[in-house]
DNA sequence: GGCCGGAATACACACGTGTGCGTTTGAAGA
DNA sequence: TCTTCAAACGCACACGTGTGTATTCCGGCC
């Protein structure tokens, strides 16, 4: 039923040469080595056979496959979806396609193990690199990337590393704004809502954007854990909390819409009463009402960074170090300033 | 640097037997061949020198890579990045892998002719079988699926094909439970919004859903097509036309918010003035005010479902058929019956 | 002790491609 | 004509694994 496909030995069959001739005139690093004339009639005959080469052979024999592996916790949550969406056309620029890992989004070190596993296959599959998208060190992206790291080009995406080539995003500086940009409009009881993700390369972690801001101007922190960064989580919390503050300043954008939810079903107006922003601005949240007040993030850079890392890594072996970027404050209706 | 992997010949020089025995020692269905004292043997040694197979060699020897590919167009919208997420889950469950495979979102046959170097990618990287997510028959999704047939095995996911395997939304039933709950409430100018998505298996389209209801109760159609289901698209068509129906029915819950938003700024009350509904749940859809009326999909069972009929096709041969899934509606504010 | 049989293992080849190295070819120069 | 040299090509091996077939081993039986 499913017809052999033609090889090269075919094509080498069919014009009476040997395959090794066939080989170098179809490969662009080696066909230098073959007469142009053969060269010519080799690549017209193979189009004409319907040759397709054997990638997997390819990869089999060359060590590598044109393949990067994606390995993700936080497969739900919008932030990774829409670097996933980047990262696939970034790399499909570059000729690579990505493979995702997924390993279930719980926390604790049971995951740990679950990454270490996942890891492996990729590995194992001969993967040319591995991106890592990891926030917080909690759930266990250390000693993934560490037992990563010398065996495979990797780039991390927003894990915080000791000298691990990727892609930080500085989200305390981030923090700092919006909480600055609150301080601002006169408000004192700020609310952080969520992980106290960690910082990269030294940079302060996300809470102590908030926590230093707080401090600096003489206002009490007050830090209340999510479980995870959906909107649901928002939507408690907002209903739980609606009379202990004037702001809440929340980790994710789909967090924060709950939140105003919460609010508003509690009889608490947004940003009348309460102010709240969000971080990440996905595409919805400028076109809620109230518009939300939020971090703006460069995907694109920070997707296209991350492949041009690894390919880098695999060119000359050279660390590619990392690039951080900053989130930029777009204020929009939630916060009360829009 | 890298230092190279350990083989199973490097385990039979080690144990000083050949490394075919070693092969069957840790091969599942082979391994009833050899004394259950080696097999013990050359597993423990396996695991102490630190033994990974090959994977991409098995695949290569085996002809099957424990691989699904994906092809897709519309990465950036928020129906297929979910249902990445359901389908590497389900992947998973069986022992596969995801890999992706993006085409560029524009429609034309230039999108045709991508869509099949995507193919021919996976194809000859032994990819076990394809998942194809695609809608309308518009953006030529035909093609590739029809080259597909036959040489792998393939699952589209909301394609409407002749006798492909696959799973279909029944997009019509939804639209239709949506409009006649439109014209329930009262509404007789009322709007679709969207692409007018083919239906699967000789179901109608998502566009005749609608235009058969309305004609049912001697309603006069309007559709509008969106160049694009985003947030964006609606917010300008929201805008554009608020005065002139009292509903609008949206192909996509982003869609819905842009109207809402896009009719909120020009002085339009929702749902007071005008309803609206979207369609696929997502997950803010709960939580915005108003909260959006819309239909839900069973991602996690579409998923599910496409990923167990490439494995069926794997496994002997059989053509798996078309499972149809039904959108449920549910009934939130936006429409005014919340 | 020889034979038989089955279990356990070794040998050898295959998969499709890349590539080092030896061989052929052809032409130019002495 | 012989040498030289480079270009062009073929041979053979390698990559790591699976698997059909041959071989060895070992125990039991006549």
């Amino acid at each position: 039923m499913r017809n052999r496909p033609v090889t090269i030995k075919d094509i080498a069959r069919h014009l009476g040469i040997s395959y090794s001739t066939v080989s170098r005139a179809l490969s662009p690093r080696m066909s230098h080595l073959v007469k142009e004339q053969t060269r010519i009639l080799v690549r017209q005959t193979a189009i004409d056979m319907d040759y397709s080469p054997n990638l997997m052979a390819q990869a089999f024999v060359k060590g590598t496959a044109g393949v990067l592996g994606l390995l993700t916790a936080r497969l739900e949550i919008e932030f990774t979806r829409r670097l996933i969406n980047h990262l696939v056309r970034a790399a499909a620029e570059y000729g690579y396609q990505v493979m995702i890992a997924a390993v279930s989004d719980q926390t604790a070190s049971s995951v740990d193990d679950e990454r270490v596993d996942r890891f492996m296959q990729l590995k194992s599959r001969d993967v040319d690199g591995i991106l890592i998208q990891a926030f917080g060190e909690g759930t266990g992206s250390s000693r993934i990337v560490h037992a990563a790291v010398g065996e495979l080009p990797v780039a991390t995406v927003g894990y915080a590393g000791d000298g691990i080539a990727g892609v930080s995003l500085n989200l305390a500086s981030g923090m700092q704004e919006v909480t600055e940009h609150l301080i601002g409009l006169g408000h004192e009881r700020i609310c952080f809502l969520g992980e106290d993700w960690t910082g990269a390369d030294g940079l302060r972690s996300i809470g102590n954007g908030y926590r230093d801001t707080m401090r600096r101007h003489g206002l009490t922190s007050s830090v209340t854990p999510v479980e995870s960064a959906r909107a649901r989580s928002g939507y408690n919390l907002g209903k739980a909390l609606r009379d202990r503050f004037t702001a809440f300043a929340c980790c994710c954008d789909y967090t924060a819409l709950g939140v105003c939810r919460g609010l508003i079903e509690s009889g608490v107006r947004v940003p009348d009463d309460v102010a709240v922003t969000g971080f990440g601005d996905f595409e919805v949240s400028a076109y809620v009402s109230p518009s939300l007040t939020t971090l703006t993030i460069p995907y694109e850079d920070v997707a296209a960074t991350a492949v041009r890392g690894i390919l880098r890594q695999l060119k000359d072996q050279s660390d590619s170090g990392r690039s951080i970027f900053k989130p930029r404050l777009t204020v929009r209706e939630s916060c009360g300033a829009g």
